[in-house]
DNA sequence: GAGTATTTTCAAATAATATTTGAAAGTTAT
DNA sequence: ATAACTTTCAAATATTATTTGAAAATACTC
């Protein structure tokens, strides 16, 4: 894939149906269009348009790369307008990145209440697990569970032994029994978590240095924490889930630990500023608020572990 | 922006912090490598080193840049891993994309029925606000607001009346008061939803063919529809969302209309089906499901509409 | 501090790639 | 059936990328 003006032919083509027109509109001749797209398609490995004489039809690997270059080229155009644009480091404003469900859940109720104790702050959020959007703005603050890419980034630990837990709804054990030990899970309807269309379904466990991997299943898959919580809450089946982002549900009886003598793996929540010179005296209060609510509910959540 | 390759080049040497490791990496001269890198400067219009004789450091448009490029480099990788791959069309799994809240809040529960209903069926949900997730994945069918990309897609309106209200929560207006006419948004915070970086600030209204655009701020702004409905249950402002999303809480009292004599921009909800071909039976019997349950839920949205 | 090794960049020469041109074959519309 | 339009082939031409050789500067070692 050498030419991002290959990439820009295929769309037009995509959108027109035709090579000609697709050529008209990028000033160049059919033919050299028409070469342009079979560049790719040789680089690619697979056909994107099945062809007449007549007009272009995309096949069904076509219409799935043309979604992804297409974000790509956004992407890039974005990219370029942020590097023209210079950070907008208005005081003032933060902007922060948090996982779905602890943020929504757990976070919210506490930026509300930092903001009331800093008036005049503006707060921009960022909702999502995908790793990817941890890399499209420029962020002065990121909560993220598990090891990050390394990226020389300032990385702050607020709860390093935090595990994973399994835990269902009192209905659901109700109905189905309790495991008395991870291998049952295979008999159970376990909620799995997605990731860049990584299923999450190999749940691993320790106890008095001896390890489990079981491999689950389950007929509900979400790319998003709090989804998954949701369906836990509901009855609906087995989750294994940060111990951080259960702990209210735990402490409000909505869920119960399941095979609370299994460890299960640890996911580290880490506290990320992205670049050493963003530290103001803002980020950094609202770094230490964060910190210490954190530590608060990691001694919560660990309360429940045993 | 003509080559993926300078980009290549652009991401070893801020890797490596040298040009020449950069070239060596990937093959080429020193020579060409800075070449490379100086097209690709002035493609975009910013230094993206600071250079001496003998080493590179990453400018704040470099750094920006970088993050950018890096994902869209990733997004054409999975596009073609994903164009190679085909499709995983087993039959059994069915995987949707929705909008945050609507989603997490409103339809959740009604997926855990049609599952009831259909025993045997595995769903994969992908939640978010963000068009790019639309495209990244083969989806069986999608819930979104909004005009759709032109993209031959096949759309089915679900409530295509539906609009956008102001509203806020009691405790709010009893502390605020609240505004007899959109107007006075601008003395009040209002809570801003954020896609890719474009802040919807700009609250438009009609009444008896009159329109009015308010220009609002507030000190709060997220890309995700659940969480700006919290804050304006939390009574943290004024929020302009669709009438689906907040039915519930309009009938709960949690969140209460404002100025309802003025019309909010219409959004309507259309379900779409990536693919003709992809119409399987159990799509077919989700679909209609799913049209249903949004027709009676857009009924009830209207009801608060008068 | 001096000498050496290594770096980045310049300009000209060379190599590689993209585009155009002209023509052929096929489809679609009238 | 005919005309118009399309896509693609192959050769010629144009454009762009890379290499080569050299210069200037920095960093490292003694």
């Amino acid at each position: 894939m050498k030419a991002l003006r290959d990439l820009e032919i295929f769309h037009q083509a995509a959108d027109t149906g035709s090579l000609s027109e697709a050529a008209r509109r990028l000033e160049l001749t059919p033919a050299a269009a028409s070469a342009a797209l079979k560049r790719l398609e040789e680089e690619l490995g697979v056909p994107l348009f099945l062809r007449s004489t007549r007009s272009l039809r995309l096949t069904d690997e076509g219409r799935v790369f043309l979604e992804h270059s297409r974000q790509a080229m956004q992407l890039l155009i974005e990219g370029q307008e942020a590097a023209l644009g210079g950070s907008a480091d208005s005081r003032g404003v933060l902007q922060l990145s948090l996982p779905s469900d602890l943020g929504r859940n757990v976070l919210l109720p506490w930026l509300d209440e930092f903001q009331a104790i800093n008036p005049g702050l503006q707060l921009r959020l960022l909702l999502s697990d995908h790793l990817a959007d941890f890399y499209r703005q420029p962020l002065d603050l990121t909560l993220r569970y598990g090891k990050l890419p390394d990226s020389g980034l300032v990385a702050l630990p607020i709860a390093p032994a935090n595990q994973r837990i399994l835990c269902a709804s009192p209905g659901y054990i109700r109905r189905h029994g309790a495991p008395a030990s991870p291998l049952e899970l295979t008999g159970l309807n376990c909620l799995c978590y997605m990731l860049s269309e990584y299923v999450h379904d190999r749940w691993r466990f320790t106890r008095d240095g001896q390890e489990m991997t079981v491999q689950v299943t389950g007929d509900r898959i979400a790319d998003d924490g709090d989804a998954v919580r949701r369906w836990a809450v509901a009855g609906e089946g087995i989750a294994y889930k940060s111990a951080l982002d259960v702990a209210g549900d735990l402490a409000a009886g909505r869920l119960i630990r399941l095979c609370p003598d299994w460890r299960g793996e640890t996911v580290p929540l880490n506290l990320v500023c992205s670049d050493r010179r963003r530290i103001s005296p803002m980020v950094q209060k609202l770094r230490e608020f964060l910190s210490r609510q954190c530590t608060a509910l990691a001694a919560t959540a660990a309360a429940h572990l045993g």
